[in-house]
DNA sequence: AACCACCTTTACGTTTACGTAAACTTCCTG
DNA sequence: CAGGAAGTTTACGTAAACGTAAAGGTGGTT
């Protein structure tokens, strides 16, 4: 396989960026504040790469599910951090089965609110039938 | 079935509701302010029933989806409010509606996360058994 | 009576996550 | 070359969710 992918790197640019997610510019200009994004440069612009990209689709995420932008920087950290030592490892994986514990409530709570959501989407249904015939 | 239920309703000091959530009671009181508690009063004091406390339960179940004080405040609109108006019925649904679908969302977001975690758990404990032989 | 634990209100302070405005550069287009 | 459109930095403002005194009431007990 000498067949070698020149692959057309996309990049984008910060309105580019509002746009697709909708959100502010102001907004993508705190997170790299606060250290979740690093775009390069080109004079005094910002260039975004697929990497960035990526990154701020997580930060979303994170806010989704009720994360402060320091949570979702620590799970950032666990991607990039080096697995040389063995200390360090082991710290991860603590952070990781805590990350876990707390999703597993969410799951459980998420549940929960569903039910209570289905019943009372239930009785007002019954309701509503037997007032409108 | 003559046999009444004489039951002793259970009532808690706003400290026994601090220490069993694990909270401040500057935040019950301010839950409150917010229109999301409604205890009654002996003099001053307030004392809390047990639907207080389930409520409260709700509002910190709440907190850990992300939800604001407000969303789960209109949560509680849900659960209270008359039904005796075809028109406020299909108001509801649609928030209903609107609230499952949010849900259904941080259900993938978290089922995405999770999948990524145990990636990562797995590489390292792949990475941390070569180290440590 | 003095003290302690627990309750109260009032009010200013703090953190997070941006909003918003001002003032400026850079690049394109009519 | 005048005028946007989109980019930039700097900086003050804001909403939500409390934290943190300050100052005081209430009830039991030693």
């Amino acid at each position: 396989m000498t067949l070698i992918k020149k692959a057309k790197i996309a990049s984008y640019s910060i309105s580019d960026l509002s746009k697709e997610f909708d959100i502010t510019t102001r907004s993508i200009r705190f997170y790299e504040d606060q250290g979740l994004l690093a775009p390069t440069r080109k004079g005094q612009t910002r260039i975004y790469s697929q990497r960035d990209k990526v990154r701020l689709k997580l930060v979303l995420r994170g806010k989704r599910l009720g994360f402060s932008l320091a949570e979702t920087g620590r799970l950032f950290e666990l991607y990039d951090a080096d697995k040389s030592s063995a200390k360090q490892l082991t710290i991860m994986m603590e952070l990781i089965a805590e990350k876990k514990v707390d999703l597993k409530q969410k799951l459980d709570d998420i549940s929960a609110l569903l039910i209570e959501l289905n019943d009372i989407e239930n009785n007002c249904q019954k309701i509503l039938t037997t007032l409108t015939t």
